[in-house]
DNA sequence: TTTAGAGTTAACGTTAACGTCAGCAAAGAA
DNA sequence: TTCTTTGCTGACGTTAACGTTAACTCTAAA
């Protein structure tokens, strides 16, 4: 693999955001690019990163937590058992956050499933009442 | 049962949010409570209607996206073909956006499961992995 | 009767997450 | 060589979702 680099543009169009946008992630810490002279040069890296911070925005959660989030995946001293349990426990946390999240997805689902019935009733359609098909609650 | 009926602190307090919070979702028209005078009077619906505004903002949803999907609670013409078809129509465009909300929860949690066995490896415990158990991706 | 508590409207303040614009540099096309 | 593109750094503007404060009303207890 060439080790792919993309320029601000680039990312900026693969993502349909704006080079403004990736500055901005930058000043808040979420990316660190390299850079050829003044010009910011993104790794692969880079692109997950911000990838999962697209993720998180989708999500609802804002860039202070996403930096959170992000930085579980490149943990700074692999090593050191006190910075691995912090990261352990760091992990659960967020794990309840989104969780939570998902059991509202799920409440969600469920009352639109019996708003649907409820109109192809009133349609008078007798047709297989639409349920989405998700799993029970998890803890 | 009773009809149970609550005052603007009542609500406030019960979902610990500031009465300014429900004032300012009215003037967003998502609840509309009654008067007694000036003094704003809620029924059971809406605070049925306050819960799921709550869950939408967990969700990251906008006052004006939750808007739209309260309304979806309580279609105002519920005879009319054509608005029951327009309600149809919006169940399924809501349910997309909520079911993408949940894939990108479970690839997070997924990755999140990756990070912790690698942290548990280092510290060398040999313990069952965590999977968080989710079911596999839906459309 | 005054005073404390809960409620009201109206208006300005605040924070997050960018958008927009000015002014400048470097690099390739015409 | 003069544009045009692409990028850079400020710096100010904007929108959503409330927070905060002021000025006022209304009841209920002291």
């Amino acid at each position: 693999m060439p080790q792919m680099e993309y320029s601000i543009s680039d990312l900026a169009e693969a993502f349909t955001i704006t080079p403004r946008t990736l500055r901005f992630y930058e000043t808040k810490g979420l990316l660190i690019p390299k850079r050829q002279g003044t010009n910011r040069v993104y790794s692969e890296k880079d692109k997950g990163r911000l990838e999962l911070a697209l993720r998180g925005k989708r999500l609802g959660f804002s860039l202070g937590e996403i930096k959170e989030i992000i930085e579980l995946h490149d943990p700074s001293q692999p090593e050191d058992p006190r910075q691995l349990y912090f990261l352990l426990q760091k992990l659960h946390q967020k794990r309840k956050v989104l969780i939570n999240k998902f059991n509202d997805i799920r409440e969600t689902l469920n009352a639109m499933d019996l708003i649907e019935e409820r109109a192809l009733a009133a349609l008078g359609k007798r047709q297989n009442p639409r349920v989405t098909q998700l799993p029970l609650d998890i803890d």
